[in-house]
RNA sequence: GGGUAGUUAGCCAAGUGGCCAAAGGCGACUGACUGUAAAUCAGUUGGGGACACCCCUUCGGAGGUUCGAAUCCUUCACUACCCA
């Protein structure tokens, strides 16, 4: 039985590092723990989450979470992890982006709690007002140009031919004010963060020490890898997102439901609340009966259940069903219509389909499934191609009214997965 | 400011007068096999067409030489390195 925060957080694979002294704070008082991200889009992606599902374990110890949005960093561009120097973001896209985020938020933290609520707070609150002479004399000189260098983050920058902005050097001195103005407002003592910000948080500890002369903590985790190489997070289109109008639910169940078989048991103890047990058991029948994919099954259905809602994943599963079942002619255009909501579609005006139809080849490309003719030709060559979940061989094909099912709807699909929907309209 | 080497398709990279819509690799897409896996094997990967054949556009930009230019010349832009 696990009794406190960290030995949870260690069973589930997800610590990478952390300074002396946070296994017992952990266990034997309950802190404020704070936790940034990055306001860059006007939406969390599944990426974001791990740290901030960390927080919300955290929470579910006692603890009090605090989940920090970078309005006033984001303005500045934190250097760790990245090649080169960003973009900045004007004050108004960041302050949309964070209002966006609050919402997803409450997906994860318990902001309603009695006890030990958790806090959204935005650092453009107190950094836009920071007066330049008096950070310098009160924050910069606590620090030495030889500690900021020898910084790992620095360090690959300086190397590279591009270099680094003042601007982008001086990130570290900001997060580390952030975590000293939260320590000294909130009582907050222990940051965390992907292995990444192992530096910038380490900074905050070294001037809340110098500063204050009080002890702070750091806490990393370690940053997600996937079993091929590639990114996590992100599919032929694009990242996942936690909002319903970039990803829709449908796609954001498929993506877990589509984990590589290597990567599903530490995705669940990454992402999932269940317990060893529950675990252990998924693990077994991953082992026993990996057709049946019940480890995939139970990550994306808490997922999609806990950010998106039970209906929405009811939907999800119901489209799954009928997408990947088979046959499609049976249904009834009105549970097409609810099936396929989530599918990309078009519309196509009925003329276009009186006589002698619109030829296959073009409809593909009005449809989006293929860039060129050529490319939709080539595609019914390779039988990539299927007309209501009939393999369509015939590049020469036209489509008619009667290939509409119930005369709306005309379901196209490229591959085992790439469903479009054309809707015929009157 | 002076010099040198570069700039080729989504990315890396070969090609240095015709056989070049451009080798090879990666990535991506499709098929077979499967579990809506992985691995493997096979095919595809500029656009258009009456589509085993033809046409158009593309090798940093613009001009030129030539019957013919990714390839030679001029010029401009950009990148890297060396010198001031």
């Amino acid at each position: 039985m696990i009794t406190n925060a960290f030995d949870e957080l260690k069973w589930r694979g997800l610590i990478f590092d952390h300074i002396e002294g946070v296994p017992e704070l952990l266990a034997k008082e309950k802190v404020t723990v704070y936790n940034g991200f990055d306001p860059t889009a006007d939406s969390l992606h599944v990426g974001h989450t791990i740290p901030l599902i960390a927080l919300a374990r955290l929470q579910r110890f006692g603890h009090t979470p605090i989940a920090l949005a970078g309005g006033g960093t984001g303005m500045i561009g934190d250097p760790s992890g990245k090649s080169s120097e960003r973009n900045l973001l004007t004050r108004e896209q960041i302050e949309y982006n964070v209002s966006c985020i609050k919402k997803q938020l409450a997906h994860l933290l318990d902001f309603e709690v009695k006890s030990n609520p958790a806090m959204l707070l935005n650092n453009a609150d107190w950094l836009l007002e920071l007066n330049l002479v008096n950070f310098l004399r009160d924050t910069g000189k606590h620090f030495t140009v030889n500690y900021m260098l020898a910084k790992d983050s620095v360090k690959t920058r300086l190397e590279r031919e591009e270099g680094l902005s003042f601007t982008e050097f001086s990130y570290m001195l900001l997060q580390s004010y952030d975590f000293m103005h939260l320590y000294d407002t909130y009582g907050c003592r222990l940051q965390t963060g992907g292995s990444d910000q192992w530096g910038n948080i380490v900074a905050g500890v070294e001037l809340i020490r110098r500063a204050r002369g009080g002890s702070a903590y750091a806490m990393v985790y370690n940053l997600l890898t996937k079993a091929d190489g590639t990114k996590f997070g992100k599919t032929e289109s694009g990242s996942v997102w936690l909002d319903p109008e970039k990803t829709s639910p449908f796609r954001f169940y498929q993506f877990w439901l589509n984990t590589d078989d290597r990567d599903v048991i530490k995705n669940l103890k990454y992402f999932t609340f269940f317990t060893q047990e529950e675990i252990a058991a998924l693990e077994a029948s991953l082992a026993e009966r990996p057709e049946q994919r019940e480890p995939h099954r139970a990550l994306a259905r808490d997922m999609t259940a806990r950010l998106h809602g039970e209906t929405a994943l009811a939907r999800a599963e119901q489209a799954s069903q009928a997408l990947f079942g088979g046959e499609i002619t049976g249904l009834s255009a009105a549970e097409i219509a609810d099936i396929f909501s989530d599918v990309p579609s078009c519309e196509l005006p009925k003329t276009q389909l009186e006589g002698p139809g619109l030829p296959l080849v073009d409809l593909l490309v009005l449809a989006g499934v293929a860039k060129s003719k050529g490319e939709a030709r080539r595609s019914i060559a390779e039988g990539g191609i299927n007309l209501n979940n009939r393999r369509a061989a015939d590049a020469a094909r036209s489509v008619t009214l009667g290939d509409a099912l119930e005369g709306r709807f005309i379901v196209l699909r490229k591959g085992r997965k790439n469903y479009t929907l054309v809707k015929v309209l009157d």
